[in-house]
DNA sequence: TCATAACCTGAAGGGTTATTCAGATTATAG
DNA sequence: CTATAATCTGAATAACCCTTCAGGTTATGA
């Protein structure tokens, strides 16, 4: 499942794991996946072009496995601000910001999942697929405890995600959005989402 | 502008410039840009691989006059629907609703103007930057009208386009969806932006 | 200390692709 | 009918890129 990653034993070949790794993650988003090669890879890294071939054995293989590593740190992330937080409407709250919050300070993931459309279609709906299923557990809980409208709740997941991916894509575009602007942004749209936007 | 474009003046020079465009609208949703050579292109096409040239200076021209194209027609399609209603809520609804169905019928638009971002991420924020900025003005004529409550029109429009892209996702990805299941979609997705989702 | 496994190198082979261009064909204005 | 512009062709060139591999270095357990 890990496409014949090779993990590193050694203290070395750690170091040499992780600059790749590392290297790669900001080609990606510098030039994208397809533009970048692997000699990119290696030079940047300050590898010979070989060593690449020790630890993966192609460019696909080293995508999954950042792509990977991002979904799983995101969840993470969001999971634990949102168990730290009291009420449905609050942990909602939290999750969203969360995610913004989490695309600012990692520009790079957001690119880099996206492009999953354009490299594995599979693996594009697979991610999201699952970020709803994870999202609608907390919406059917929210209905349970009366936070919220009997709503279809798979429905309500895309638009949640589409809303935190769009407002973080303005906030990207934009660039400069510090911390605070994100918590008031934050304040906005959910307002909006809480009492709707027309009369 | 048109990065060289060159447009034909006879009969059968308009019929290759034609299909070479829909050729490669199909490769590119099927395949992707990146994956899609001029051979491929000139091969499926059934002409010679100079004669590609012979109106386009590269891969990316075609790229850009395609996207140029969808731009402009679904701009159009958009505003002709929303100007056949009337009402700001209703004008919004058709809008967001005849978004969703181009979408659904002219799926390789999506990838297409998606797949921007890693193409050019120029053509990206000035895609989605005009998108915001016609949508604001509708929005604004709502609030205008007393029919929406005095939001960030800014925020709301891209609070709105990720809605419709992520609903329009969502269907595109189910596939077989019909028109008659995306009017009920849509008047559901209204719903919740009309009234919100938390009590 | 030394045998062994892990790690590293970069030149070279082999495949793919973009682009050109000399020459051929077709359409049409006059 | 004919001169001319437009259109078309596809083999050839040159650039680029992935991947291998024979040979070298480094770290470490015993």
């Amino acid at each position: 499942m890990l496409d014949e990653v090779k993990i590193p034993t050694t203290r070395n070949g750690k170091a040499t794991f992780k600059i790749i790794i590392e290297t790669t993650i900001d080609l990606f988003y510098k030039q994208g996946y397809h533009k970048t090669t692997i000699a990119n890879i290696t030079n940047s890294a300050g590898i010979g072009a070989g060593t690449f071939y020790l630890y993966f054995p192609n460019k696909l293989s080293l995508y999954k496995y950042i792509l990977n590593q991002f979904q799983h740190d995101i969840r993470k992330t969001i999971a634990e601000k949102v168990a730290s937080v009291d009420g449905r409407f609050e942990k909602e709250k939290e999750g969203i910001k969360t995610f913004i919050k989490y695309a600012i300070q990692n520009p790079h993931s957001y690119n880099i999942i996206w492009e999953s459309l354009y490299i594995d279609k599979q693996l594009f709906m697979d991610y999201y697929e699952g970020f709803a299923k994870r999202y609608e557990i907390g919406l059917t809980k929210s209905i349970d405890d009366g936070e919220m409208h009997n709503v279809d709740t798979e429905l309500v997941s895309y638009i949640l995600m589409g809303v935190s991916n769009f407002v973080g894509l303005k906030v990207l575009l934009d660039l400069g959005s510090n911390n605070e602007d994100v918590d008031k942004l934050v304040d906005q749209v959910m307002n909006i989402i809480k009492t709707g936007i027309f009369k």
